[in-house]
DNA sequence: CTAGCCATTTTTGAATTCAAATTGGATCGT
DNA sequence: ACGATCCAATTTGAATTCAAAAATGGCTAG
């Protein structure tokens, strides 16, 4: 197993919540189910520790790092800036069979979103956002935005959502969606800095912070 | 030498240049340099490779990350949107006595112009800069920041300045400084951008690119 | 019966060791 | 003489080993 590929195991775990935040990880146990000796886990946990997904405690080991509502007030103001940022460049740089991609994708959300059908209307939702992102053509913006919101992303894909809520989502999304068409930099990137407040505040009422989860559930 | 402290001391390396752009980095050598064993210092380099400081050739070792044309783009790019959300924050949640400590350094950088010490410029200048990204009292938006800059850093403070443009980035900071005593969030984020998108085209108009260092100089 | 202390065990951190891949050079063939 | 191929030596990647720190459990004393 490649180096890359461990740290990618790591990562989903954590993000999946398959290691809960706020959980030690178990060096050990880890190793052999990856099916890895101690070396290469644990430089993929430093690399982790690095990008903030894992706390590590001197000669105590590493934990799945847990989000306060400060953490995740933090994350989703630099995710805004990135994303207004991403917009401007996008209307600058995207193609017009780009464009049409992401016409695509806001039809069929609108469809789910009709049919209150969630986990699709996400998905086409993430795949706006993200092609949004691809098409500002920045590595190095689009390596941020990756890391930035893979730590937001279960708040922000598991908070409920009102139906008064999800009508603005949608209606915003038309804004977003006619502003790039229009290649309206200044407009897209205003729009997207406002839904993505509307989220946080959204996730942030809803109290998603990942506080006390109390160190293990103790067997009696 | 704690973890954390290798991870440091080789970044300074390469960012202060004594592992030049594009070389090969010999792990034995640093080693032994820095008097650790292969372990802890791979890991620091695996650590620097996900911050975009060091590349990693699968099984042919690494090398310190080379900063083309389009990355130095990429960077101030990010840079920018960076310090426009900063800016932008700050006006929210700077104090009083910030505010001050500011316009100290930017009084003090204003002689240094006039000087034309372009060292202490230089220092004061940067001083400015974090203390704005730091009052917008977002950690992550600082780490991100922090990386970002650090990379850039070089072609930042070593391109030549001309008269023309040193002049224009003295009345640009004029404009920061009062938008931020104003607290417009706003303006200070237009301005923080055109700030930083002139500061892109002096250095990538002077072609600082990384570009073919040639392997290795070998003396006949 | 409880609190505090010490020995044991477990776990972490790092050096060493071992295997695999690559590089450089030498040899052989054309 | 030039080029291809094979072997040795170096270097990387990962497992194992060793040492130090922390957690655990038991023991004794109050």
């Amino acid at each position: 197993m490649l180096h890359e590929e461990v740290v990618g195991r790591v990562r989903a775990m954590l993000l999946d919540g398959e290691i809960p935040p706020g959980a030690r990880i178990p060096e050990r146990d880890l190793c052999e189910k990856l099916q890895i000796s101690r070396t290469p886990l644990r430089e993929a946990l430093k690399v982790l520790a690095a990008e903030g997904l894992v706390q590590l405690l001197p000669n105590r080991g590493s934990r799945a790092a847990r989000l306060t509502d400060k953490d995740m007030r933090d994350l989703f103001e630099v995710c805004q800036g990135l994303e207004a940022l991403a917009g401007e460049l996008a209307c600058e740089r995207i193609t017009d069979a780009e464009i049409s991609d992401v016409a695509d994708a806001h039809a069929a959300m609108v469809r789910h979103y009709g049919d209150r059908d969630l986990l699709q209307y996400y998905r086409c939702n993430r795949f706006i956002h993200e092609a949004i992102i691809a098409a500002a053509g920045n590595p190095v913006l689009s390596g941020l935005y990756e890391s930035v919101t893979a730590r937001i992303r279960r708040a922000r894909y598991v908070t409920p959502m009102t139906p008064r809520r999800w009508a603005l989502a949608v209606q915003e999304h038309e804004a977003i969606l006619n502003a790039l068409q229009r290649r309206d930099g200044v407009g897209l990137s205003h729009i997207l800095r406002a839904h993505l407040r509307h989220k946080r505040e959204e996730v942030m009422q809803a109290g998603f912070a990942e506080t006390a989860p109390l160190e293990q559930a103790r067997a009696s």
